[in-house]
RNA sequence: GGCCCCGUCGUCUAGCGGCCUAGGACUCUGGCUUCUCAAGCCAGCUACGAGGGUUCGAAUCCCUUCGGGGCUACCA
């Protein structure tokens, strides 16, 4: 019971990792930064037709990104690697020879065609489909019919009659009859191993003590036991289980592609923060118990639980997202906003990245902090600030091209022409004496004219803090140039 | 169909027999502030799936029912 914990985190990445996959190593993760255990990551590559070395790589880089750093796996190896299932294949075949010399496991010559209409049958007559053990205790010269035949040969395991349970650490005990789990593969065949038999091999052989993960392997977990029971695993040392629920999409359906955006890289890419994706799939089926919501990567592992984790399933809602996303930039400071930042204006064309550039986004950045959701969002909103040919932006070009709005442009030239002094207190001083007070006008109305001729746009980060940005040159040139549009 | 899991505001959740005429957050609506957009502040809408029990007392315990989801592969 004083065993150390250890957690690990095993996709099997046959495409990017989704939210979904990403809050199951979250938990992982937070759970053994709680406890001082050892997070451990394992690629589970068994079927190399779905999960390829790009896959795993990125794998390997959104972890990295997420900042849900590993004690043992890929990259940083461990005492217990090879931690890619594909190189422990000599493991997985050694352990089903002994399953069969055992008397656990046999070979089943049925091809998929003959399962497949068996399967047909039972559920024609009402029956649980399943595997029917026809191959379960073959005489000799059957076996060797069978081989003559050519026919290959699945290992599959010996399901005894009877039942199990296991307690779930966050439904209670669960109990399955073995009508409803049928003797299940363990090794195709070609050999090579499935699923079933290796993520059981592996978390004994590499110590698991705690297996969170989602909901939808909780009915494969009897089959695990039964391997641990072939292993001659004492019971006291089964790693113990929790399944998590679902993170589903808007639809109530499980989440995908279809409702929704789901892979990770996406979010990354649009400019969300690593903390703020981790902070909102926290909330995703556990809750810190006080009404915190915002809370760091720290606080996270501090307060983490498998006890808090809920058992019902949650919907990935993107408006939340966003908001916390908002809360985690707003409260970046102003290097690490910079950081933030740079890549997405390089990506988007808008600077090259010289140190003027960077020293003008820079100073930009304070005055458009609390107006983004993501970092995608800053190239458009710095965009006036380094456009080499400026334009105003089509549909609000009709707005400062009556009379009215011609009238504050003129008087606006004017009255910044001579100033001296270039700075955002100044240049609003002038203009509310000269527009508002002097011209009668409401603001909304005089500055929104200005602000178009300066930026492009009738939105836009505050006017005079823009205006000081772009320089007096740059605001007297557009000024002029809209007045004559 | 069978087996298993789940069921509190639109969404995420708090709640583990009396503190609940059910709290918080996001969304939404209205307002304040205001040079646009945001941010911020204030206010409001909206929930214990249903039916039976147990109990002095149930969102909290039990049963039934309805609903949702998962599994039922030589996927994981």
């Amino acid at each position: 019971m004083d065993k150390k914990v250890k957690v690990r985190f095993a996709p099997s990445p046959s495409g990017d990792l989704h939210v979904g996959n990403i809050r199951t190593a979250l938990f992982d993760w937070a759970y053994a930064r709680h406890t001082g255990g050892t997070f451990l990551f394992r690629i589970e590559d068994t079927d190399r037709s779905r999960v390829t070395d790009e896959y795993i790589a990125a794998a390997i880089d959104t972890l990295k990104w997420l900042g849900l750093t590993w004690d043992e796996g890929p990259e940083v190896g461990g005492a217990n690697g090879p931690y890619l299932q594909s190189q422990r294949l000599d493991i997985y075949a050694d352990w089903a020879r002994k399953f069969i010399d055992q008397g656990d496991a046999y070979f089943c010559y049925c091809t998929p065609d003959e399962l497949e209409a068996r399967r047909e049958a039972q559920r024609a007559a009402n029956e649980a489909p399943g595997y029917d053990g026809k191959c379960r205790d073959l005489s000799p010269q059957e076996i060797k019919d069978y081989k003559e035949q050519g026919r290959e040969a699945v290992v599959r395991m010996r399901m005894p009659a009877g039942e199990t349970t296991f307690h779930d650490e966050i439904r209670g005990d669960v109990t399955f009859d073995h009508k409803f789990v049928p003797d299940f593969v363990l090794v195709r065949g070609d050999g090579s191993p499935l699923y079933t038999l290796a993520v059981a091999v592996d978390d004994v052989m590499m110590g698991v003590t705690h297996i969170l993960r989602g909901e939808d392997l909780l009915s494969s977990t009897p089959r695990q036991i039964r391997v641990y029971q072939a292993m001659g695993l004492a019971k006291a040392d089964y790693p113990l289980f929790a399944h998590l629920p679902f993170v589903m999409g808007q639809d109530n359906t499980k989440l995908s592609k279809r409702n929704g955006e789901v892979s990770i890289d996406w979010y990354r890419k649009a400019g969300y923060l690593p903390e703020a994706i981790c902070n909102y799939l926290a909330l995703l089926g556990w809750a810190p118990g006080d009404d915190r919501e915002n809370i760091t990567m720290k606080e996270l592992t501090e307060l983490f639980t498998i006890e808090k984790v809920n058992s019902s399933p949650a919907r990935f809602d993107m408006k939340k997202l966003d908001a916390i996303n908002g809360d985690k930039i707003r409260a970046l400071t102003l290097d690490e906003f910079l950081a933030w930042t740079l890549p997405f204006m390089t990506n988007a064309g808008v600077i090259s990245g010289s140190d003027q550039e960077i020293a003008l986004v820079r100073s930009a950045l304070p005055i458009i902090q609390e107006r983004i959701v993501t970092l995608g969002e800053i190239p458009q909103m710095l965009k006036f600030l380094f456009v080499k040919k400026f334009q105003v932006e089509e549909e609000s070009i009709p707005k400062i091209n009556d009379g009215a709005a011609k009238e504050v442009l003129k008087r606006t030239l004017a009255d910044l022409s001579p100033l001296q002094e270039w700075s955002h207190s100044e240049i609003e001083a002038v203009l509310r004496k000269s527009l508002i007070e002097e011209m009668g006008l409401k603001p909304r109305i005089a500055f929104g004219a200005v602000r178009i001729a300066v930026t492009g746009s009738t939105i836009s980060p505050p006017l005079f803090e823009s205006m000081e940005l772009l320089g007096k040159t740059l605001c007297i040139e557009r000024i002029e140039s809209a007045i004559s549009l």
